[in-house]
DNA sequence: AAATAATCTTGACAATGTCTATATTAAATA
DNA sequence: TATTTAATATAGACATTGTCAAGATTATTT
């Protein structure tokens, strides 16, 4: 087992130490300004080292993209799984927190989660990364279900209302992190205000 | 009145030249390839040209988020202007509107529209930039107002109303524009349940 | 032990944004 | 009108970037 430390010619585990490089660098630099042979040398290696790993930038930041939707996907199932089993409308606040968890990923990790949904330097075909942004939407669509149920419902029978969900807190998500990114506001209140008007959107569906 | 045509040294109306070539420059490239110097050959000049005129390339997207946040605006209120004026119900038929106005610019226009909410090639702070993107921000503002004074509600009462009904608007929207970047299915269907969960919000603030 | 494949380095190349110096023209001023 | 001043555009240079090709080094397989 090679250490990272090993001075050798052949890294051992470069593909995961470019990973986390390209992390720092993603967080430091933004989108835009991400630069592969930064990346290069955060890792300590040389500026082509990457492409037998990755190809391109694109196959690195894609890479990148899968990695932040698995934890987007996590952060959003805990968030839920944090609301009491005995909660009185348990089905609703766990969706909602659902959506706090969405909010929060987007706030927390902005470059992340830009990455993810508006950066033209990755490759959403790459098979890994549509798979993994399907089943972020199918944790939410699983407690869409779970709310409808309350009233004998199905999905198939309101096939808005996924979506509408999705929409309202991917567009609250996605207009917080911009604003958060340019220096707006961004106190308790506001986080209160998108739970009100996650608990609102819920009961609309 | 010089013509463009003229050899000059001088261009005489390069600013606006350099603002319509860039236009292009974005819609063939993409934001993320979007280049100065391309810009400067479409519009025949050196590729230094455009530095007097908007500094640097963050300069010159600034001003073109600005052209586009008023075509926005615009597009939003003729949307809305579009419904007829006994509409049985008018207010909440030309809410609805402005988010379909909405949608259907970032569809059309998803390289400009993507320029004006997720690029961290502008300059937010630019005064102008501000201004013109708080005025979109008003138009779909006031429409809400309209629906709140149905039930002789006000702004004040209701300071969730407004955020929710962007919030959704703008999630359906940069969603759709993500979808359709990526090749995904555009049809009416898609517009019909557009229009069907712009209504259930408008319902629900 | 030898052959093959994977990994990493080095060097090169074109493209890009921006800076400085300079040329040209327009505008202001005397 | 003549001259000065400012604005506008060009040319050249520079550092940075992504990618490619050739070769060196090490793992892995045969």
């Amino acid at each position: 087992m090679k250490t990272k430390s090993s001075k050798s010619y052949h890294h051992g585990n470069l593909r995961e130490a470019l990973l986390e490089a390209a992390e720092l660098e993603l967080i430091e630099k933004g989108v835009e300004k991400f630069s592969l042979r930064g990346v290069a040398k955060r890792a300590g290696v040389s500026h082509a080292a990457p492409a037998p790993h990755f190809g391109d930038v694109t196959g690195l930041l894609s890479a990148l993209a899968s990695i932040s939707f698995k934890r987007f996907a996590q952060a959003m199932q805990s968030s839920s799984d944090a609301i009491n089993d005995n909660h009185p409308e348990e089905a609703k606040a766990k969706l909602v927190a659902i959506g706090m968890g969405y909010i929060k990923y987007a706030s927390e990790h902005s470059d992340m989660f830009d990455l993810q949904f508006s950066s033209e330097r990755i490759d959403p075909s790459k098979a890994l990364l549509e798979k993994l942004s399907s089943n972020s939407y199918d944790v939410l669509e699983a407690h869409v279900q779970a709310v409808l149920k309350l009233d004998n419902r199905k999905l198939e029978d309101e096939p808005d209302a996924a979506p509408m969900m999705w929409a309202t807190t991917h567009g609250l998500a996605s207009l917080f992190a911009r604003r958060k990114r340019n220096g707006g506001p961004q106190g308790q209140e506001l986080q209160d205000a998108f739970e009100r008007i996650l608990w609102r959107t819920a009961n609309a569906i």
